[in-house]
DNA sequence: TCCAGTATTTGACCTGCGTCAAATCCTTAT
DNA sequence: ATAAGGATTTGACGCAGGTCAAATACTGGA
């Protein structure tokens, strides 16, 4: 089915200040799509070609090394997108997107999109904007995981999260396991992490995924940055 | 002085199939500039906003840790550029530009840059492209470092300039505690790595930066991937 | 060619984090 | 509720690669 305009359109800020008209252009190339937890969206190798916008739940970004073991990338949340690459490049794509819980997906066509954005080249700008700030945040990820410690990391990762929220009470957005791997650590040392600013009094761990900041400014401290 | 139509822009694949007065166009917001080495380009928190092309010679992208150790991201030669950040996005740039010897850079004006553009769509998109390719590149390095071991990212190198160069003798671009930084590894480790890889009869350490590969298909092995 | 300054190598040592294995805790479907 | 299966924790242990320090090799300028 299209997305109407209550659709996934409207939560994507690349498209925030698109007019009426331009908004049923890409309305009209767009298709949306719910996945179930666990289903594969694209794999390296293979992928859409499409553009995919997070509409609602949560999509894994991963690779996979030679021995099977993966190392997420990225979590997406609403609004957040992927796939560019297939779009703009001819490069085989190398990872692979998963639905985490009940998601939808808004596809927008390649060869559409790609004309489109020829057309609209602003929304083009946009795109490139996102993309090199995520270009600047992949390079400040590599820089803290090799100068950094798994503690500087999980410092930084909970403050943002309280930033995120605004509140001292903060849920993990997906599994532990999968945080670890986000923090390019292994479940027992994000666990025994967690367990140590637990005993130092900077943190409180509640059941499941919750966690209380208790001294977030020993957390920004342990940031080491 | 402008670039001349045997200058900077033409080595560029960026502006590769632009007719002559789009070229001209480019001219007419390009300035070179010319750096001796170790001459730093721009600073994090501090950048000029313009596109910055290298000309000739080679430029060193690093960041700072809160040590002031340095880690570097990227070694651009010439036709690769950078600034990309600081065109795009209102973010405050977190990475540090450094001449390698003596070398030249064409810095396209930012605004006028952004409405080129808008003007040429088509450039946007090959700056997309390249972006999008960058991407994907540095999730493979953050997987490697994260999941891979120093000798399997050397090998890795090795072959990436046995192939650039299509001989089995190649010569390291940049200082060994450069490449080290690079490859994600201190100097003393990559010295180590190097002469075991002597040991064991897969390459040959020459004077200097000069390095002969005896076995291409072991290295590849060592890639693991 | 020689010297000073830099780059590289080598050795000794140490530690953060990964691995494996087992226990315990949570969740969900029945 | 309860059992089964997954997620998380905990413990014991090892090692890749970091750090510090000293020796050696290169390089460019006088």
């Amino acid at each position: 089915m299209h997305c109407d305009h209550h659709g996934c359109l409207h939560v994507v800020p690349l498209f925030q200040n698109l007019d009426g008209e331009q908004m049923r252009t890409v309305d009209a190339i767009t298709r949306e799509h719910t996945y179930t937890d666990g289903q594969l969206i694209y794999y390296a190798g293979e992928s859409s070609g499409s553009l995919l916008v997070v509409h609602t739940g949560k999509v894994k970004i991963y690779r996979l090394d030679s021995e099977g073991e993966q190392q997420v990338i990225r979590i997406l949340s609403p609004g957040e997108f992927t796939g560019e690459l297939a779009l703009f490049s001819k490069e085989p794509v190398q990872d692979f997107a998963q639905a985490i819980g009940e998601c939808s997906l808004c596809m927008i066509d390649g060869e559409a999109m790609r004309s489109f954005l020829v057309t609209y080249p602003l929304i083009a700008l946009k795109i490139t904007q996102e993309l090199s700030r995520r270009l600047s945040q992949s390079d400040a990820n590599l820089h803290s995981v090799v100068k950094g410690t798994a503690e500087e990391r999980l410092a930084g990762y909970l403050l943002d999260l309280a930033q995120k929220s605004q509140k001292d009470t903060i849920y993990l957005p997906v599994a532990k396991g999968t945080i670890a791997s986000l923090l390019a650590m292994n479940q027992e040392t994000l666990s025994r992490r967690l367990k140590i600013l637990e005993e130092e009094g900077v943190i409180e761990l509640g059941k499941g995924r919750e966690i209380t900041i208790l001294d977030r400014d020993s957390l920004e401290i342990r940031t080491h940055q």
